[in-house]
DNA sequence: AGGGTGAGTAGACACTGTCTACCCGCCGCC
DNA sequence: GGCGGCGGGTAGACAGTGTCTACTCACCCT
């Protein structure tokens, strides 16, 4: 009972994306989360009927932050477009990389498999725009095919170098050399 | 009591595999496993101390039945090495798509992140024979290097394609195009 | 004033993973 | 040939989980 008046539903979202970030996802119990906002376990249930749809609308809270990261890092959108669109991969891997507790959570299988969730949507957006800055950097061929696979390289070096495989296989230290690879392979080389 | 006198260890490592490719990971609870097992829920710990590492030595199987239609696909190697990496890709994608669960348990974030579990030891023969046929498919580059970003994006695809994301982005409804685009990308077009 | 209702509490239930005490049958040993 | 030890498995307890249900209680509106 203090300035915490604020509604709980958003309330126990917030709860949950500083509990993900400090102790990963395992740690996103419905009871601790309710614990950590000050009230009785059956309380989120008035507002999330179960708990996959509070660790969604966590999640959705994710991709609505990386979408703000890359909006804010392209800017005016003055930048070419493949300039843009390594901005972009940066700043998606610096996310999860940073956020690995959050990342995790926001590509859960049965979160994304639902459909009642939202979070198909949620990631629409900023895959969109992928696919409008592939179709100006490499016009004539299938933005969307190719807008795909690039983010499903994108997805595999976070997830892979999460875990150290990587690290390992390919003996670097830091993932700027494979983000570009997978940018130079996409995308053509640096100088057309 | 019948033939089943076949050690314990392996047979809860079968259950185990049968359980996780007819309903998925969430149903590979350490009793249910043990319950199709014919045993009670304490028996499992005397062979794997830890739920995780039961888990793990399924997760295992996954890596060498894998790694097995690979070379099997390969045959003698007498194909070019480029052809041999697209098939490994084919067989790669068939796998995990065909067998969701145990993909998704193979790539689980607790096994892998554990070094002790051997998880990474039992995925290497496979890497390495990746590693080994993009040296030769492309002399001249770090082959590690582009290895690894292949292999993220064989990985990507088969995430993102098993929850359909890929599919509603792409348009396609099966993966050749985009495993064809991620070969040309990472070892460039069919005709050199 | 008083009924109704939205919001949160508290307890039960089935289930989970881990730990511990027990038990039973088989093996080697003196 | 009896016997001790012990590998391999059982059964129960414990804390924790998600879901469900009965309940309370403050507030609002007429």
């Amino acid at each position: 009972m203090s300035e915490r008046h604020t509604g709980l539903r958003t309330r126990l979202i917030d709860v949950g994306v500083e509990l993900v970030t400090a102790e990963g996802v395992q740690a996103l119990s419905l009871r601790e989360i309710a614990r950590r906002a000050g009230v009785s376990h059956g309380a989120p249930r008035r507002y999330f009927p179960t708990h996959l749809e509070l660790l969604s609308a966590i999640a959705r809270r994710g991709f609505e932050e990386l979408a703000g990261r890359g909006v804010a890092a392209i800017g005016d959108g003055t930048a070419s477009p493949r300039e843009q669109i390594a901005t972009l991969g940066r700043v998606y891997l610096d996310f999860a990389l940073a956020n690995r507790g959050m990342h995790e959570l926001m590509f859960r299988h049965d979160l994304l498999e639902s459909n009642r969730l939202g979070l198909r949507e949620a990631s629409m957006p900023i895959f969109g725009l992928l696919v409008d800055l592939v179709g100006r950097a490499r016009p004539g061929v299938d933005a969307r095919l190719v807008a795909g696979a690039l983010l499903a390289n994108l997805y595999g070096i976070a997830q892979l170098w999460a875990w150290g495989s990587l690290q390992l296989t390919t003996g670097a230290d830091d993932f700027a050399p494979l983000l570009n690879a997978a940018l130079e392979a996409h995308l053509g080389s640096e100088e057309r």
